[in-house]
DNA sequence: GGTGAAACGCGCTATTC
DNA sequence: GAATAGCGCGTTTCACC
């Protein structure tokens, strides 16, 4: 499997990585143009990363204030241990909920929302603090929304050969 | 604007929406068919909702884990003020945030990082703490990643026609 | 703003190296 | 693991409504 992905993530294998993430509908024509190979050949690249798990999905991002959502908000939750799980599960039933992540110390989740309004925040808070205390911060700006995965540095702490 | 959002924004521009949220590669012709318009009418909605702002772009999603980022963390930063706009230049530097929110309350930044280890994890929190002090919480694992954004329900709030 | 037909270009597969 | 060639299909453009 490490094997695998070894051999998938060569300087190309990268290559093509970087272009499907900053855009994911670019013809396999043009990214063999880009990175070097013939269409079929990266086709094949792309539908083995695909089967390594590598890739995941290809998603179309939306604008969310345009749809109607006017304002994210950050909301952390401090559930009781035997809430925690439960908690979970309600957090991805709400579709207001964009990210829900377990953390550790002394917050339970970390969630991230969109709202249509603050009577819409403060309905989602109620139903949020059924499962324990929130803290919630309004974002007022993102400097980084979804940042595209590169390379990572060869470090003297995970030698190669 | 709004105008032209309302005007794309029907049950078949919804339906096409959360379509290519869910996959970002699916032809127009198939899209057409599911939503039961012809493939150039599809393509040319699609076009109208990029030029609208609807629509920001296609991104391959892609597992950290089988790229080397054996973990991600949420970091939260309190700046002071006069160092809380330089704080958001240096996060959208560092090539380990994935998204950075400046947000109301008590810190300044929500910032969510992916690392190759927890010495790499170090390091960052070294670089992040020159801008303020820092609270990090490691991520167990998440509830949801990535909503697909469906139409807001029509609340008595925003009364229509 | 949508349809249907035609021209073009892309993706898929088989073959070869 | 990649290149090349052929075929089927998707995309694009256009006339028409």
């Amino acid at each position: 499997m490490a094997l695998e992905h070894d051999r998938l993530l060569d300087e190309t294998g990268w290559e093509i990585l970087e272009l499907l993430q900053q855009d994911a509908r670019v013809p396999f024509s043009e990214l063999g143009r880009k990175v070097g190979l013939s269409a079929p050949a990266v086709a094949e690249r792309v539908r083995r990363m695909e089967d390594a798990g590598i890739i995941t999905g290809y998603r179309a991002q939306v604008n969310l204030q345009a749809l109607g959502y006017a304002m994210t908000a950050i909301i952390r939750l401090s559930s009781p241990a035997e809430k925690c799980t439960l908690a979970g599960h309600k957090l991805a039933e709400l579709p207001e909920v964009l990210e829900a992540h377990r953390v550790t110390g002394e917050d339970s989740w970390v969630v991230r929302v969109a709202v249509r309004s603050v009577e819409h925040l403060e309905r989602l808070i109620n139903q949020i603090n059924l499962y324990g205390d929130s803290n919630t911060a309004i974002v007022l700006s993102s400097a980084v929304t979804q940042r595209v995965i590169s390379k990572p540095k060869e470090q003297a702490t995970t030698p190669r050969r």
